[in-house]
DNA sequence: TGAATAGTGTCTATCAGACATTATGTC
DNA sequence: GACATAATGTCTGATAGACACTATTCA
């Protein structure tokens, strides 16, 4: 980072009133996406204060500067909103806690007029793709946290544009899955090819025939699974081979990419 | 965009008074990247007051309000921003201007602690590609602007953090191109394969070796370019055949990608 | 044994990469 | 003709998609 040192500069630094200006509030929202038995999910809070008291909306607030008077990163305010609603406490310490296994993604910025009655706010919203969380609990200022199935989410009225925010996020994860590794962020640590299969099918809702050809992809892409060299115990009851278990090998890119149905249609 | 109707939200907006709140400002950077005379450039201007007085940056400044009290949206900002420091005037009659085959696509934003001396500000970066504009003009605020090579750029100390925002523009413009058409956006209304093809090794600063290979790859891309039907004019001195004209076609999605020989090795 | 799930082998049409060839222009 | 640029043709190795087959487990 730059910072002036010209004498100048701190004359005029002193002069500044920050206040004479049309106030201006900046919030970050958190699009928390993850797989609940089965289905393609997104995390709820419903509003306890005006404005849009009772409603639904993506969690979220204003940010403000801490203790010692400094504004947290944008990041950083994103996690710790995502901390508040479901309860899992960020660990500084790198321990392996659920919320660590979080990705968080800066996602888009939405800055129209009129997207909150108080004042003019500029929201910063983040994409988490998270492996399946525990169920969240109500922080302060929400009356209910809840995991919903995001076709659910897409049909409720939710506060401010957060129906906006919502498709923008739900479109990133499923054009991410094609070309990046992060399918396995929506998995425990450890999962079966079949998982990962079954994460592409349920987030972009529509079956992967190729079942050879899925696996071949997976494992000719560099860094994208390893092997732990050991089998699933017993899952279900009706049978079939158990099946080797797998860890996300630190990756990213996936190219070529795995193309949705969806997107083959797009480009003819 | 949803809006409150409860009578006790009215109570509340009626009380509510936004400068009670540690004051943030938002600004629109823009990271204006453009080809000249074959070299892949930047827009920079020298700022002409405090912080930072006489320092280059990415052109930008905060948003406030407009004469009727409402703030504009963020591209919009970011469209006005650029239009005043190339001294083009958006049209908003969608006429050809220059300015109007200018792609402004929102890149990132940031709002770490530390990134304005003033107070905390919030930047929402944009990125433009833009065919060849004509020289730029110094708009209210700003010493100079300037068509930079990038390279140069970089090697620039930039004010505020705009060394990050540059290096993220320049990021994703190399990527942008690998899976977007947008690579016609460096270029004139009508153009080449050729020209096409300059545009991806002035912007990845590689050559492409294939030249079949490209220019399948152009035509069986659906939406990427339509033939013209015309022949340049002669250009250079030093002979050659005459090149058909095409313009771009309206598409967006380029798959399977051109990929770059840098992300070639990164995936190994 | 049959059904269910996991994983491998193989064939083929397609395509990216490489390179040769043709076409059209200036000097 | 020598050279430069544009455009097309053709060969080959790799691979996505399709499908058949083997492997392992439970009822």
């Amino acid at each position: 980072m730059n910072h002036p040192t010209d004498p100048n500069e701190k004359a005029f630094l002193a002069a500044y009133d920050p206040t004479r200006y049309t106030p201006v509030a900046v919030t970050v929202d958190v699009a928390a996406l993850t797989i609940r038995d089965g289905v393609f999910s997104v995390l709820l809070v419903r509003r306890a204060n005006p404005p849009f008291a009772g409603e639904w909306c993506l969690p979220g607030g204003f940010i403000k500067p801490g203790p010692g008077g400094d504004f947290p990163d944008l990041a950083t305010a994103a996690a710790a909103r995502l901390a508040l609603e479901t309860g899992l406490t960020a660990d500084p310490d790198d321990a392996p806690t659920a919320l660590g296994r979080v990705q968080l993604r800066q996602l888009a910025t939405f800055g129209g007029p009129g997207r909150d009655p108080r004042m003019h706010v500029v929201s910063v919203a983040y994409l988490a793709f998270a492996p399946d969380l525990p169920e969240p609990v109500a922080g302060p200022g929400t009356l209910e946290a809840a995991w919903t199935p995001v076709v659910e989410a897409e049909g409720v009225d939710l506060a401010f544009d957060h129906n906006a925010i919502l498709a923008a996020a739900i479109k990133r994860a499923r054009g991410k899955l094609e070309y990046t590794t992060m399918a396995t962020a929506f998995l425990p640590a450890e999962f079966t090819i079949g998982d990962l299969k079954r994460v592409y099918e349920i987030i972009w809702g529509e079956p992967i025939r190729l079942t050879a050809g899925f696996r071949r992809k997976v494992h000719a892409t560099k860094n994208f699974v390893e092997r732990v060299g050991a089998l699933t115990a017993r899952r279900g009851t009706k049978g079939g081979r158990t099946a080797e278990l797998y860890h996300a090998a630190g990756g990213e890119l996936l190219l070529p990419p795995i193309l949705s149905q969806a997107t083959k249609d797009a480009i003819g």
